[in-house]
DNA sequence: AGCGTAAGACACCAAACGGTGTCATGTCAA
DNA sequence: TTGACATGACACCGTTTGGTGTCTTACGCT
């Protein structure tokens, strides 16, 4: 299966996410229809999601249909908690300096 | 300014941020001892976290000592957090299909 | 002074990436 | 049934990417 993070570097494939998240679901050619690149383009965009989870697809007549599917974005979202700390850390020493200025 | 979600898609450079999290300054060689990749490939890894912000780097003698800056990396905290709901609703759903079942 | 080490700066390469155009296929609708 | 539309599947192309090797410069140590 594809790499979630490489998925998500690309800004297309981000807006497409988002796109998704506001429809529930979307055919192909009205997701093309947002995008300043031919269809084709999207189409790889989304099979990339697709490899790496992101979205699911399902036919519906003549359309393909797809639809967002978060669950792997919380690998990131662990992923990207463990350097929290180095920004509350941050305001945690802020906070000391101040508190040191004023009392 | 490089952007931080393609700057953290590649493997290697989170592993070389994962480094600078325990360690607070290193310099090239250290941290090319402990990769399977040559020098000038971890060299230029460490540009494009610097190009993102990622990093900042500091001479010291004869070498370049590495210093992670964790703050670019909120943005892509602020933008995962955005899809966090899309798996709290499924955990939501699936609470009140529980409670359905046992009454 | 002279040796060994740290790193920057190239030039170079194969593979992956983001995009295009085109052709074939299947489906909806008049 | 015929025509228009939605996709999949290719082949193709320029650029970026992740890696190498090599040369040079600059420190540090003895």
């Amino acid at each position: 299966m594809g790499d979630v993070y490489s998925a998500v570097a690309d800004p297309t494939r981000r807006q497409l996410l988002r796109l998704l998240a506001d429809a529930d679901e979307l055919p192909l050619h009205e997701m093309t229809a947002r995008f300043p690149v031919g269809r084709t383009a999207v189409s790889k965009h989304l099979a990339v999601l697709k490899e790496a989870g992101l979205v699911s697809d399902r036919k519906a007549g003549r359309e393909t249909r797809y639809h967002l599917n978060a669950a792997p974005l919380r690998e990131i979202q662990e992923w990207v908690s463990f350097y929290e700390r180095f920004w509350t850390e941050r305001i945690d020493r802020l906070k000391d300096l101040l508190e040191e200025e004023n009392g």
